[in-house]
DNA sequence: TATTGTTATACTCTATAACTATA
DNA sequence: TATAGTTATAGAGTATAACAATA
């Protein structure tokens, strides 16, 4: 597709990866949405579902319902919050914690294997110009959130 | 975010567009999954629900209801096939066909703004780069679907 | 009063399976 | 027999609103 716009190639890599991973959770109690928190009870340990909701930009109605099925699975765990008796935290199980190590992993790997694709001369640019369409993606969503208001 | 790892980038620009798609359709009765069937009727005329379901990849129950959908909102109808009866050809509507020249010229506006915000020097190396990583995904996605048969 | 999380409710996207009308 | 589409059913993600417990 030489002649194919911008847009329509991140688009193109947009639905690439995200059924590629949607398949990746098949047949497993797994899924992008739940994986989601997973990553960032990962990341930032032991966390309120209200930070959980924040960090996803999702609702706390939401979280609910991903940790509900995380914790009938297995992979993390409600305790109780320390100091504030009405929020739990959201725990990783030693199970969780596994899942968690493997995940980065391959996520490095693929990272890995997708750059290594790129011929070496392209590859800063195509970081740089991903940085910029970022950048300029972010000042678009913003502006329509404001118009929006 | 300098020390990134491309997928993470990659990943980035994923969320981003998904998350403007989804909001530009709200407090509208269209979604991205009902936009998709619209692009395809707009690009490939008059369509049965069957050539649908296999250029998005879905069930055709699941064309069923999008169609549907579309229906009620006055962006399509469906209309007897010439030589099946057992098909219907989903056709666009003036108002649908209106809706679709208005999306088209907002998809390449957006192109040219994300486009113009990489460096010129970078834009190129960008767009190969886009390509290279769209092609080895397609490999390993063929990969995961024949180990997975 | 404000906040955390849950229950209640609803809509969308998606799938498989059974069924109808046609090929 | 095979195919196009629908109905039936189900699971997942998402949201708002009302409510309980707690701050």
């Amino acid at each position: 597709m030489p002649d194919s716009l911008l847009l329509d190639r991140l688009l193109k890599v947009t639905d690439q990866l995200t059924r590629d991973m949607a398949r990746a959770f098949a047949d497993t109690e797994l899924t992008p949405a739940r994986m989601g928190v997973m990553w960032v009870v990962h990341h930032d340990g032991p966390s309120t579902q209200k930070a959980i909701a924040r960090h996803l930009d999702v609702s706390a109605r939401n979280v609910t319902g991903l940790v509900d099925a995380l914790e009938r699975s297995g992979y993390l765990v409600r305790t109780a919050h320390p100091a504030d008796r009405r929020a739990h935290l959201v725990t990783l199980t030693p199970i969780g914690t596994e899942l968690m190590t493997t995940a980065a992993h391959e996520h490095a790997a693929l990272s890995a294997s997708l750059r290594a694709a790129v011929a070496p001369a392209d590859r800063a640019p195509l970081e740089r110009g991903l940085d910029a369409v970022t950048t300029r993606l972010a000042e678009l969503i913003a502006l329509e959130a404001k118009g929006a208001s």
